[in-house]
DNA sequence: TCTCTACTTTGATTCAGATCAACTGATAGA
DNA sequence: TCTATCAGTTGATCTGAATCAAAGTAGAGA
């Protein structure tokens, strides 16, 4: 009964008072009491596996998920049939929130890796949101910072180049690792180059030949999947929104 | 007492209940006795001018803003000090919802035209809605619908031609201009095609030979502001996501 | 009325990144 | 083990849109 595999379904299962990324995901700024009746609305089914369906475009919404363990990549499908990639998710990140809108989800969501997924009923969210303040205003929160976070997308789809996006995207990734208690410099891509290049709106050879650069460089070490980064000032260097912008803005006045 | 312009200031600071908008506004599907209970929260000031600030980036959070008539544009400082254009909002249209987040506005807003705009505190919004099931619903929407519109605008930003870009955000506007009961197809741009092409990733030389080629091939008829639409089959047909795809949805099952 | 200025159009040239193509190396399955 | 397949790298070429440049046009203010 105390074998490995019981021990890891009880990792899974673990409640939202004992998780680690609690100061990360919705129970953030909530009384213990009010996390506790959070908990019991969520549901923590058994890990999808590498490729496993989380969700598909057009599926009616009833449910937020939330990555607890693992990465999930969102995306929609082209006329030409080719996936558009909308966005990676990484532990204590939220999907769905879009459906929200007209009760279908407008992206698929697929598992890069394992994934554990907690879900969350969002009518029950909603009745509970009314009765808890302070979980109302962390929804209204992570709406917005999703919100934020796609215009800084926007913003970086329009005017960068290349360079300018990749190293957007690898200091987003270390920035994410690192509050996740990861390190921020030596990590593994779960996504191909293909699918980077797709978020970054960028051919995948593209993506290719900038990782090769920054190594030449000396900035990084890639190898595959495997990434190090060597120079996270001169990276940081190469962007000019930076990323969490909003978290260091030098002229408050414009 | 009844001279014009008392007319005209009557007319800006009309209550919810009898604004014209309501259906697109807030106000959506509240009882009327709610509408009442959101409308005592609203401020409504004096209108602006074209130029006019309405707010800065890095400004405090403490409002929320719906355009009532004329345009605003939203905007960032990019590092070489030319601005990025993140959006246009026509009136019914909310402004600000990126600032709930960290309780900064990310982006600056100007008015566009002669502009009307309904102020709403937002620790008031939040009171209310938590006492307003429907209210906190209809916010919910706003901001998830908001997610949605700049998914799909990421989509474009990343995959599409400027042809693709140009044609999109021309059926974006004749469709918000059709659902204000204004001609779908015969409207004035509010915006100079530097800010058309700031807000769509390309340069305003690429947006204003757009323009005449759709007009040489008979799509369009421009003359400086003035756009009319001549065959809006033809518009529709030259981009792959059409607008609003998730109301057209022809295969649910991805 | 006549500037002045800001916006727009149009043409010529350049260039970043896409596309096409070939090859390498890793992984999985027979 | 061998082989098929797929992800990734690298090189050559092409192209759509940026940039540079010049001229036309409308509207604001004197």
């Amino acid at each position: 009964m105390a074998n490995k595999n019981v021990i890891s379904l009880d990792k899974i299962k673990v409640a939202c008072r004992d998780c680690s990324l609690s100061s990360l995901c919705l129970p953030m700024g909530l009384r213990p009491d009010d996390v506790d009746r959070l908990d019991a609305i969520v549901k923590r089914n058994r890990p999808l596996q590498r490729g496993d369906h989380l969700l598909r475009a057009g599926e009616g919404f009833r449910n937020l998920y939330v990555v607890k363990t693992g990465a999930v990549k969102t995306f929609t499908q082209t006329n030409e049939g080719d996936e558009q990639v909308v966005g990676f998710h990484l532990p204590g990140e939220v999907l769905g929130l879009d459906a929200i809108q007209d009760g279908h989800h407008g992206c698929s969501a697929r598992a890069l890796e394992t994934t554990a997924i907690c879900e969350l009923p969002f009518d029950r969210l909603e009745d509970l949101s009314s009765n808890i303040p302070s979980l109302q205003h962390q929804m209204f929160r992570l709406l917005s910072k999703e919100i934020s976070h796609e215009a800084e997308m926007m913003a970086l789809l329009g005017r960068s180049s290349a360079e300018e996006r990749v190293a957007s995207f690898l200091l987003s990734l270390s920035e994410r690792f690192r509050r996740r208690g990861f390190s921020a410099t030596d990590f593994f891509l779960s996504m191909s180059r293909q699918e980077i290049g797709s978020y970054l709106g960028l051919a995948l050879e593209t993506v290719s030949r900038l990782f090769t650069r920054f190594q030449d460089e000396g900035v990084l070490k890639v190898e595959r999947k495997h990434v190090q980064i060597l120079d996270l000032e001169r990276l940081g260097g190469m962007v000019s929104h930076p990323v969490n912008s909003e978290r260091h803005r030098a002229n408050p006045t414009n």
